[in-house]
DNA sequence: GCCAGTCTCCGACATTTGTGGTAGAAAAAA
DNA sequence: TTTTTTCTACCACAAATGTCGGAGACTGGC
């Protein structure tokens, strides 16, 4: 429905990444959430959350103490689907370019796309089901 | 090898899939290449190019009148192997998530898997021959 | 009630990216 | 040779991104 779907940054991503994972979670437990080799001063991940709200990716769902606990606005999938398309734009917006780009160098197994046949069968039975 | 491959802004890239097409190509042809719905000014590609020299991408050819013609110094395919692999870096490392999500999404169809089939073995017949 | 600790708010700053104008050199046309 | 066209070399600039610091408000514990 929402062509408006957000765009996310790679950090932003992380950030959500992370509040997906928690569900709810203060700019702190984010902070700590992140892998601890990249972690950014704790300001660094609020400026981040700023943004994330205000492109409406998350909100603020209450606070405690002084502190407010944010969840996300904006579903994992959704987030990626944006994220795919924009990236499937370099390659013509249809993912065969990219496909085949995998294939000749070798990073897909007759084995991944053996697994993948079931997953859109299995879509598909899904889809009509619905 | 090179660790160090390119890696490519949007526009970048599509001045560069222009330059690859051609072979080799002054500004002015890079400009005229460019699908001209989108096309910019003259010294916006000038600066482009500049940065993609500046980046290795590209480099002077020779000179025909007072215009510099380029050519690439990088081959299309390791402009896409990095610009994928950034962009799996996303996805955890790994092409499957990202199938995966295409998967689900219904942006894989099973002709398309069973035509990378086809694809992946032929590849693997010829690096076995290589 | 006071103080240390924690937050939020706001502003700052360097880079990158997309975009293009201007000036002066060079070549091509007249 | 003079004029016109066309390039290159620079500079500029706004928006997006990744990074923080400082000031001042709030709170929890003593």
């Amino acid at each position: 429905m929402n062509r408006e779907e957000v765009r996310l940054t790679r950090f932003e991503l992380e950030v959500m990444e992370a509040l997906w994972q928690l569900k709810r979670a203060s700019v702190r437990e984010l902070l700590e959430a992140l892998p601890e080799r990249k972690r950014p001063a704790y300001t660094t991940v609020q400026t981040i959350v700023h943004r994330l709200e205000k492109k409406d990716a998350v909100r603020q769902a209450r606070k405690i103490g002084n502190a407010f606990i944010y969840e996300p606005s904006v579903t994992r999938q959704a987030a990626y689907r944006r994220l795919v398309a924009d990236f499937l734009d370099l390659f013509g917006g249809s993912p065969r370019p990219l496909m085949a780009h995998l294939a000749e160098t070798g990073q897909l197994s007759l084995d991944d796309l053996k697994e993948l046949e079931v997953l859109v069968a299995k879509n598909k039975i899904a889809l009509r089901a619905s």
